[in-house]
DNA sequence: ATGTAAGCTTATCTACGTTAGCTTACATAC
DNA sequence: GTATGTAAGCTAACGTAGATAAGCTTACAT
């Protein structure tokens, strides 16, 4: 007889009441969630390195999942949605202490550049394709693109001055997004370069390609 | 008795002249570089593909590299290289054409973004820390630092207009590079969002970063 | 004819996704 | 309070693929 979990060392991971089973759903996507935070940038996503954190028999992740792919598109989809919810607080606070649409635009700005420097493993899921699920879901796609929306709407608001590569705000908020995921994309690939500090950089980029008529920034 | 060269279905490879065995050490490489070229944006590297392609034994790669590792870094410092030469090569016809430090600038920037958009599989290895090679070699953190010095340079040199974000032409040559890397990374990644002609696309970002005198563009 | 360079076959160990079917313990019925 | 159905999660096993070690085959230069 064998060691229950197998190969693991830990303990077991006490059995869910009846009638809740439906509560490891949760936990195996959190377990994902945690694997794909501490993933080297090439390491391979596997569905046995998600139940070794769960605590769970690696089978036992088809309890709630068809397969690894079904798993993957869970997890990208809290992924993405967190992204949503982190900015828009970033905006939040920005406007509660007073931001207009500049100080909103930038307190977004830098909130995704931070978390892309904080949880690298997350960004490259997100941003960098590094873990795709092999699914011809149409949402893979178009995960991500709501992001682009609220910018837009914040880039025709602010007044600029002349200057501008287009006037196109939806062009804008594009250039803007290639200039920011860069900036992370490239601090996290390239991380020996001559890097500034993070506000400055991100207020250094937004403003290059926005060209508002404010001067200086706090945040 | 199994057929030579296990698992194809190809010819067998002629098997060099004797004295001319490092022959295969340079197409090792070639292949592996084909292989990375076509590597799905989440495949694994594998030794096994490389020797397919090369119409060889998985094992007689070892005849010359001592590990998978050694392998990757070889190739790695074969496409660092070719990064240089495809840049010098554009400035140089930017500058054959009468350009000035401006459009040899953009020269520069567009044979990058082209490149990637051409390559992504290279691009990501490049740029985007696809398949890592897991030594310690102090070489692999700074490759690619020798494509900013030729840009700081020509930054340098263009006349600008007020309004930039930075005086420092080391500061924007690294603005410049987050933006264009984003460009491509982000092109790459995020194709169905709506991208401009890339021509325009790295125009628009070079001209925002930099802001120099000149009005338009030929190229 | 033979030594040796060039590349091959075989084999081992590891890890992965996934299938099949087993164990355990609780909630309910008697 | 004992039986039992079933939910919850487990073990075992299969087939595939990978890196790599050990040693064998083949054909050319001498």
């Amino acid at each position: 007889m064998v060691a229950p979990n197998s190969g693991q060392i830990g303990a077991r991971r006490p059995r869910n009441a009846r009638g809740e089973g439906e509560k490891l759903r949760g936990e195996i996507i959190d377990a994902a969630f945690r694997v794909l935070s501490t993933l080297g940038p090439d390491d391979p996503f596997s569905l046995r390195s998600v139940a070794k954190i769960a605590k769970i028999a690696a089978p036992s992740v088809y309890i709630h999942f068809a397969n690894r792919n079904v798993l993957l598109l869970a997890v990208l989809e809290k992924l993405f949605a967190e992204q949503v919810v982190i900015r828009a607080a970033a905006e939040t606070e920005a406007a509660s202490a007073g931001g207009g649409p500049w100080e909103r635009l930038l307190a977004r700005s830098f909130a995704g550049v931070r978390f892309g420097l904080e949880h690298p493993g997350h960004y490259k899921v997100l941003f960098e394709g590094r873990v795709v699920p092999r699914l011809d879901d149409p949402r893979v796609a178009d995960f991500g693109r709501p992001l682009l929306v609220r910018s837009i709407e914040l880039i025709r608001e602010i007044p600029s001055r002349p200057g501008r590569v287009s006037d196109d705000p939806e062009r804008l908020s594009l250039l803007l997004w290639c200039g920011l995921h860069g900036a992370v994309s490239l601090r996290i690939n390239k991380p020996t370069l001559n890097w500034p500090d993070t506000i400055e950089l991100v207020e250094q980029i937004t403003r290059a390609i926005i060209q508002p008529k404010q001067p200086k920034i706090r945040i």
